[in-house]
DNA sequence: CTTCCATACGAACGGCCGTTAGCAAATATA
DNA sequence: TATATTTGCTAACGGCCGTTCGTATGGAAG
């Protein structure tokens, strides 16, 4: 589904404000009707069915995620640079769509089954780019050898878990953030014979 | 709500296969009721409302964890050791319980409300413990001084994350795995000038 | 001026939801 | 054997769900 008039962005919006704090599924089509002040048969006029909504923002957010990787990679070539990159962009990415990466971090679960696929297809691809910077470190000596999923996984959770804490009023910019958690997660990850 | 006949015990562990695949919210009764041959109204022989499932699992697990992280502050002093031990219980607890976790790690939100009330009380207490193991060893110059809120949340992150990739057939053990991670957490904690 | 399209409506569809009332059989307890 | 408790049933309740049909209006584009 493309976004191409105004009308629709303002149901999206309202869609992803209700998403977030309710869920997707918790969240019904007359609820995000009385939110815009329609009556619901009139949401049809705009979108094809609920799940619509929740693809625009599981894609969308994972075009960024993407987006964002594939510069890294262009730019960037030692493994402790890289992943530093890699972080500042995924929490910029989460801070900056506090709403969409709530929903899609969370609610990807719930859609049909042929854009699940899709959508997991996806993830892959962006923890796979993570999986090459560890494995390049560790080839390269300058991270200690471990279980490389395992890995991947518990820094791709450290970084995830910030959408449930993260304040934009808060004492800690996002810059703050991403450079403790580089910190923290290279600490863990580096060769302590320096 | 007591679990305190042979049949109850039996609806209890259908619904949590239930809640663990599908979810609480998206469980419905007459598929509760189907898997155990029944009829939806003889459910309600046995309980008296569908949260009243969803409490057993959250405060059964609230329970075990406490207890768990009770015991380690009872016998460790250190705060490496201290840490190293919360963590290799709250490891084997996630492992030993995974219907349980990923329920109660998922769906606490659907708790009543104030169910819900008491049962983030219980977290904040666990929480709590580990943010003063922090805090002693930052205060007695073993870790790094770093915002331990965000330490905190970050270390349970890691932690909780285990359940959504951790195989009983897989090649880690449970203490393997607590182990690397807490290596992984201690190394971005502690201070490097040993 | 007409054609087209975005926008919106009321009414209804079949279906699933958690829960209750009232009753019956089986099983354990005394 | 009499009594109490557990376990189960049929039928129904009001309510919410996503979606569809047919229709109407208003403004932009040709």
């Amino acid at each position: 589904m493309e976004v191409n008039t105004k009308r629709k962005k303002e149901v999206l919006n309202a869609a992803l404000t209700l998403f977030r704090h309710r869920g997707y599924e918790s969240t019904s089509m007359r609820q995000l009707a009385k939110e815009l002040n329609l009556e619901v048969a009139s949401l049809y006029s705009h979108i094809s069915a609920k799940s619509d909504l929740l693809e625009v923002i599981c894609f969308g957010m994972a075009d960024k995620f993407l987006l964002g990787a594939k510069e890294v990679n262009d730019i960037y070539f030692n493994a402790e640079e890289k992943l530093r990159m890699y972080i500042a962009n995924h929490i910029s990415l989460l801070t900056q769509n506090m709403d969409s990466s709530i929903v899609f971090l969370r609610d990807w679960r719930f859609l049909p089954d042929d854009k699940k696929e899709q959508f997991v297809e996806l993830r892959n691809k962006y923890e796979d780019g993570i999986r090459e910077i560890i494995e390049t470190g560790i080839s390269e000596h300058v991270f200690n050898p471990s279980d490389i999923k395992m890995a991947t996984l518990t820094i791709l959770s450290s970084l995830n878990w910030v959408v449930e804490w993260y304040k934009p009023e808060g004492s800690l910019t996002p810059q703050e953030i991403a450079n403790d958690l580089s910190n923290f997660i290279l600490n863990g990850l580096k060769k302590n014979n320096l």
